[in-house]
DNA sequence: GCTAGAGGGAATCTTG
DNA sequence: ACAAGATTCCCTCTAG
């Protein structure tokens, strides 16, 4: 298959950066479990249970009551595509995010399921909100909420489908694999782009941009950013974030991504 | 050889 | 009716 030659260069991965990746990732999901901590934002109103029929499920995806302005223009997807996402950033700051990160929490819309002149809930909506969701730090988390990269955990990785196959009221039921393969008819619009790394993904900077400018309004994506960012003692760049996003890439990038990139870059423009 | 994860083609469904 | 987006099914490939 000539794609999956494409995609077999660019994802090229030496048995030690899986290695180091494999524990990594293990290393931050028990960190994850053990900081736990209850933390509400005030705007998170309600949870939502669903599939009560299936105590294993018992997924619950928070809800919020915020009120979202009719007004507001939906935004330009279609806009976004249309830029070329150039610069995939792999997986060059993981090494810096090892501590585990609290999640932070804000309000997200509902689902505009069925609502008139509203955009339905798109799957890349629905993480976003998962990965700010306190009771979904089991099945999706922030591998490094500053670039955007999340990954799913693989033991729980079908409970989220499954959460998102009844979120979207679908008849079957939703797995990580049809869940997976929409994630990937999203690197073609650029929305989400897969991260050498498995179950990993991130999302286009202007996509986290939008869904963080998005959040009712409050203190906003950025603030935290910044905060979370300093509290890493990384290189801040939060409100610059996209303007920034090749320099600040570059600021960590090492050769080997650098190459990756490139061939990130070459498939993107070869598939546009 | 087996399995998990990834990648993608293609048909179909849902919704605006 | 149409298009976009998502779902579903199926296949291949790779790495461990």
């Amino acid at each position: 298959m000539a794609s999956s030659e494409g995609n077999t260069a660019a994802y090229k991965m030496t048995p030690l950066d899986n290695d180091i990746n494999q524990h990594y990732q293990d290393a931050i999901d028990v960190l994850q479990q053990h900081s736990n901590e209850p933390y509400y934002d005030a705007d998170y109103m309600y949870y939502e249970t669903l599939d009560t029929q299936q105590p294993s499920l018992q997924c619950q995806i928070s809800c919020c009551l915020v009120n979202h302005p009719s007004d507001v223009p939906p935004y330009d997807w279609k806009d976004t595509s249309q830029q070329t996402w150039p610069q995939v950033m792999p997986d060059a700051s993981l090494a810096h995010s090892l501590q585990s990160e609290a999640p932070h929490f804000y309000s997200v819309s509902p689902p505009q399921k069925n609502s008139k002149g509203r955009k339905k809930l798109r799957l890349y909506e629905y993480l976003h909100e998962a990965l700010n969701d306190p009771n979904m730090v089991d099945t999706i988390q922030w591998t490094d909420s500053g670039n955007g990269t999340f990954h799913f955990i693989s033991k729980n990785k079908e409970k989220l489908a499954k959460c998102w196959g009844q979120r979207k009221g679908n008849r079957k039921t939703m797995t990580y694999q049809k869940m997976a393969r929409a994630l990937r008819n999203y690197s073609r619009t650029g929305e989400i782009m897969k991260v050498r790394r498995k179950l990993t993904y991130q999302f286009n900077p202007d996509i986290l941009h939008k869904l963080g400018s998005t959040l009712g309004g409050q203190q906003g994506f950025h603030t935290r950013q910044q905060q979370q960012n300093q509290n890493l003692g990384e290189q801040s760049y939060g409100e610059s974030m996209m303007a920034d996003w090749s320099s600040w890439y570059g600021h960590h990038q090492v050769q080997e991504e650098f190459n990756l990139n490139s061939s990130f870059a070459l498939h993107s423009l070869t598939k546009l």
